[in-house]
DNA sequence: TGTTGCCTTGACACCGGCGGCAAGGTCTAC
DNA sequence: GTAGACCTTGCCGCCGGTGTCAAGGCAACA
């Protein structure tokens, strides 16, 4: 399988997997012409990429992902480093959506305030119509 | 006041707040020597600045917060598009709360399923020692 | 007069995951 | 033989807020 077939299968760019393979995530061999040649594993292995990067992980972590399946396993997860990666990633999620939760009220406090404000100054205005 | 003495007492640096002025946010005087001169006010725009920032705001988005201080009022959040904005973000919060809480649910599943998996293979193993 | 310490503008660097373009090689089909 | 569709490497651009450096002007004090 050439670079254009596994993008379009795996549906994502030329240009994409190469920038993972600069980074030691896909690794194609090469054929006589120089071209990249892939085997139908690799097609696994960009679909675990994308899945982890849309849940956002950045390609250092999911490197161990991909080294699993290398394995052999089934699954990208089931790795002690993998699991590893899983469990800093929960406890990052978790401090984030504190911070978010807190970032949350805090607008919401703002924006209370400030409707609160409003709603006094119109109250005064017709009090006091110019 | 000149800029690296509102830069010490804003708690930031003088390219910061030169960045500012390039977006429109920190509007200083010169002096005859070309010095950029800064008003006491501006070290409360300044500090209403880096308190949005803090919160994920970006620079255009704080643009009418300033606007309202400019505008005499005690507060930067109560001028209508200071609303609108917060309005926009409480509601970008919201979402980014309900995506993150699924990426929570997922990653969890996944920790899950390999810790599950890990354990089967322990037994395993154990059942059937090489 | 020289040193120190402020100020000025301008411009490059960073991070991460690509998009996109250029200049060129390769393979296939007509 | 030539057009077109693929492939190669390499490099710039983006986003946003800031660090940092260069080369120079200005103020004040010894």
């Amino acid at each position: 399988m050439l670079i254009g077939e596994l993008a379009a299968r795996a549906g994502t760019s030329t240009r994409t997997l190469r920038y993972y393979e600069t980074h030691g995530l896909v690794r194609p061999h090469r054929s006589a012409n120089g071209y990249r040649v892939y085997d139908e594993a690799e097609l696994r292995v960009v679909h675990e990429i994308r899945a982890l990067l849309a849940v956002g992980f950045d390609l250092a972590d999911i490197r161990p992902f991909v080294a699993c399946l290398r394995a052999g396993h089934s699954s990208g997860d089931v790795c002690p480093d993998s699991v590893a990666v899983l469990r800093r990633k929960l406890a990052e999620v978790d401090a984030y959506l504190d911070r978010l939760g807190g970032v949350r009220q805090q607008l919401q406090e703002q924006l209370t305030h400030a409707i609160a404000y409003r709603e006094e100054q119109c109250l005064r205005t017709r009090r006091r119509p110019d």
